[in-house]
DNA sequence: GTAGGACCTCCCGTGGCGTGAGGTTCAAGC
DNA sequence: GCTTGAACCTCACGCCACGGGAGGTCCTAC
């Protein structure tokens, strides 16, 4: 019994009869032989091939790498250093998304994972991979009860800005003033003081003040901005 | 400007028109308004739930994942529990693939890479991943000269037994079954004498002759397994 | 009023097969 | 020799998350 019927080579290989039958329809490993009725028979030869074929895809490459590694043994070598490469780049990336997803559901409740991830990917489109890189090492280096403790303080500061708002107190009054310069120096413990950085988040403010408002939980386009920027000119 | 056109939002998203087009299409995220022509119009609730929609596939869930995710709030950490586990399975699946690659890239020549691949694809079908690792540790453990050393005197007792089949000595010639000794003895050096190995290792040679003749040098149907055994049973 | 960019729908293509449908052939038992 | 059921054959559509193009309409700025 030199020939293999599809189906024992099937089993034997652990792949699947339409696996075959594909690898057989691109021309990857085709049966040598056919019965007068039409039926693959696998050669010796054949079941080699197919058994190179599944240990490189085994390996992580794509169909036409394996054809092409198979082409010309000399291929075999950096096609392999391109896979490493290729899954150490995914091995990395596959690692990122770990860390973050572990934060994710280490630091949060149920309610605030949705509001964190959807500021997450608003903020990604507007700062630089650095600048997150930068926001996030400085979050972590002040701790999580810092960080919150920032937060609670900018609802007040807005709390008590809306306040001043709403009782028609001009920017230029000077306890406005004063909530503008702590308004700055909050931001500033987020952004480290960079310029470029603080650029970035007037133009994602600018461009996305509808999408941000529901999720800080104030209405973005009520003015207070705004009535930020004049009082901050009467520094 | 409280709408945005589809143009808009996909360069503020960094996604596509066609994917916008996508989500509308499968009912991801529609735009809930229309022009009298047809134009897309998204409302700040539909960038709100675009960012969600981004931010969650960043993570790596499937469009799917992400619509129940996004249709109860409570779902989101079993799905994020559920794809932390997949990313761990994933990160390790790449581990294994990347420390394969770099070992053959490390100790192999050009041309017996493809001989090495077949041979582990082939004992693959036959021994459980316990039974690989205990053999590779074992080889690991023997290091790469002593295996060399090993597959040499493997080759050298295949010559000298052949020899003896070749002049028609008969399998319960003496020096015939110190042979088969040796060849049991080398055998359990590799298997570690475990008897569940062995059995795994007879039955891929019984099933896989033909394929396996090739790789390792000689002919496997030549009877030189059943004058061993032959042998054997003289010991 | 006209150009050209933005938008619309429809539809085929990707990779690596899974999963039938509908028909032929093989192998084992009577 | 005959029957049956398993194995095999060839289409051919489906999946996932869109990419890309055709062919047509609409909007906006000059």
């Amino acid at each position: 019994m030199t020939r293999w019927s599809i189906g024992d080579l099937a089993k034997a290989s652990g792949l699947t009869v339409r696996t075959l039958h594909h690898y057989d329809e691109i021309g990857l490993v085709v049966a040598s032989e056919r019965t007068t009725s039409g039926h693959r028979r696998y050669t010796p030869d054949d079941v080699r091939r197919l058994y190179q074929v599944r240990s490189l895809r085994q390996l992580g490459l794509s169909l036409d790498e394996v054809r092409s590694a198979l082409s010309r043994s000399d291929s075999l070598r950096p096609i392999f250093q391109a896979q490493l490469a290729a899954l150490t780049a995914q091995a990395q990336q596959v690692e990122a998304l770990r860390s973050r997803l572990t934060a994710l559901l280490d630091g949060h409740t149920t309610e605030s994972l949705l509001s964190t991830l959807e500021m997450m990917s608003v903020h990604e489109s507007y700062f630089t991979a650095d600048q997150l890189t930068d926001l996030r090492s400085r979050a972590a280096a002040l701790g999580p009860e810092a960080v919150e403790a920032l937060k609670a303080s900018w609802l007040e500061l807005v709390k008590q800005l809306r306040q001043h708002m709403a009782d028609g107190t001009p920017a230029t009054d000077p306890r406005v003033v004063e909530l503008s310069r702590q308004w700055d120096a909050l931001g500033a413990r987020f952004t480290g003081g960079d310029a470029a950085i603080q650029a970035a988040a007037q133009r994602s403010w600018d461009e996305n003040k509808a999408s941000i408002s529901a999720q800080i939980g104030w209405p973005a386009d009520d003015g207070l901005v705004d009535y930020v920027t004049q009082a901050r000119a009467a520094q």
